[in-house]
DNA sequence: CGCTCCACTGAACGCTTGTTCAGGATGCTA
DNA sequence: TAGCATCCTGAACAAGCGTTCAGTGGAGCG
């Protein structure tokens, strides 16, 4: 899978570095850091002149890992591609990079996001074409929607699946994880994407309307949903009680 | 609002420690708190033994204003509570701290979100009841799953944007933060909710199937969407071409 | 008054953090 | 062989952290 193995010192610093950080998250020390790569802590300096130095090679080495493994992989949303690559166990360490990318914040984690954000727009756009799902009102608010849902979810979930029992996070931990989340979430999600949670579509309606797209709302509605009669046949009152707006 | 004013010493520094704690992260130092506060560091730990101690205090005490505050708002789903409350501002900081706990993980973290499992539970309970609402196949793994992705979608969003610009988190940052988020994804889930995604019940039919809860899954499918015809008149092929589950 | 209790301070302790630097070791080049 | 650049080490540094503790000051009480 990988191309022919970086085996200078610089790389099995970044690696161990890595792997420590995807452990233990981003406060790890440097020292643990030169321990697990078998080095001082002054080379690490040496090569990469800060923490930070380090850390920015480790985002861009991780996220060019993730590029050449989603290329390699055929199809699949943002998460399903995670999930699937997690399976490939050498690939646990980079997904828990990523989470622990997330977690931290920073403009990683924003251009990690962007990223997968702009993957999503494509598979929406070829669900959309080929059938599969309905189309939305804003594509491209929907694409960042569903990936900031996705990945929030699962970084919640991990964040509190690692708060008890030790805050190592062992790859095996990571495949635990996941396994754990889908059988949690699993079938909720599939679930909320097939029908939704609303019995009527009320809350939508009273959003439209409180925004002023009311009438391009209507058209692609009926669009969206032709089983759905256009007038007035839906559930009467509460338009005001939906349970996540007010 | 708040019950009578308690002013002692002890009271002002786990105020202080609240607030700091709001604005910065549960990473800030006692030294921090103790300025705020205005008292010296060591008189934090003659009250509260240790910082662990301190942040026990918030923690309960931050909870326990939660609870009142929810108690007296009449009803709602678990963010749009933090949403409304956040508009009174004096309850910027406590949904702050909230956030701020949540993304730190921990024990803490775990008891916020269970209670507010518990409460969704029961407006879903609720909902559905009403008709508002379509049933699940498993109602207490929905409640868990929307309100995960509720707060880890929101707390994902918010780390995102905590990133650029400071990692001070002032109380008027916090609703700033909330319409931004509320204009970037309040209609995709809207649209979501009411919707769903897929145009066809294949990959819910697809995930049933492959959990062996088949059986129950198309009745109860067929109870919840009395429009979509029994048979097998949905769109076809594409089984395990599903975006999130492979 | 003297005693005790309590809130409270400020300096210090031990520890960990990221960073720096003088110098040893190695290997390539002139 | 001499010179030089590079890789690399280990000790030291300053700064920050949570915690500890001797000691001050004032209020309540016999």
């Amino acid at each position: 899978m990988a191309a022919e193995q970086d085996v200078t010192t610089r790389a099995r610093i970044r690696d161990a570095a890595i792997e420590q950080i995807a452990r233990r998250g981003y406060s790890v020390s440097v020292r643990s850091i030169a321990q697990a790569a078998g080095v001082s802590v002054g080379l690490i300096n040496h090569h990469f002149g800060s923490k930070e130095g380090l850390r920015e090679a480790c985002d861009g080495h991780v996220l060019e890992l993730i590029l050449t493994a989603k290329r390699e992989s055929v199809a699949g949303g943002a998460l399903a591609s995670l999930a699937a690559m997690s399976r490939i166990e050498e690939y646990a360490v980079p997904v828990a990079y990523c989470l622990r990318c997330l977690q931290a914040g920073g403009s990683a984690a924003a251009r990690l996001i962007d990223h997968f954000v702009s993957d999503a727009r494509v598979w929406i756009a070829d669900g959309v074409a080929s059938g599969l799902l309905k189309p939305s009102l804003d594509e491209e608010a929907r694409a960042r929607t569903l990936t900031v849902m996705g990945f929030g979810s699962a970084l919640l979930a991990l964040t509190l699946y690692t708060a008890d029992g030790g805050d190592e996070f062992s790859p095996e931990r990571l495949s635990d994880f996941l396994n754990h989340y889908i059988a949690e979430h699993g079938l909720p999600m599939v679930e909320l994407y097939t029908h939704g949670v609303y019995a009527g579509t009320d809350t939508l309606d009273a959003y439209l309307e409180a925004t002023g797209r009311a009438d391009q709302g209507r058209t692609a509605a009926a669009a969206a949903d032709p089983t759905t009669s256009p007038g007035g046949a839906s559930t009467a009152g509460a338009t005001a009680a939906s349970p996540q707006e007010d």
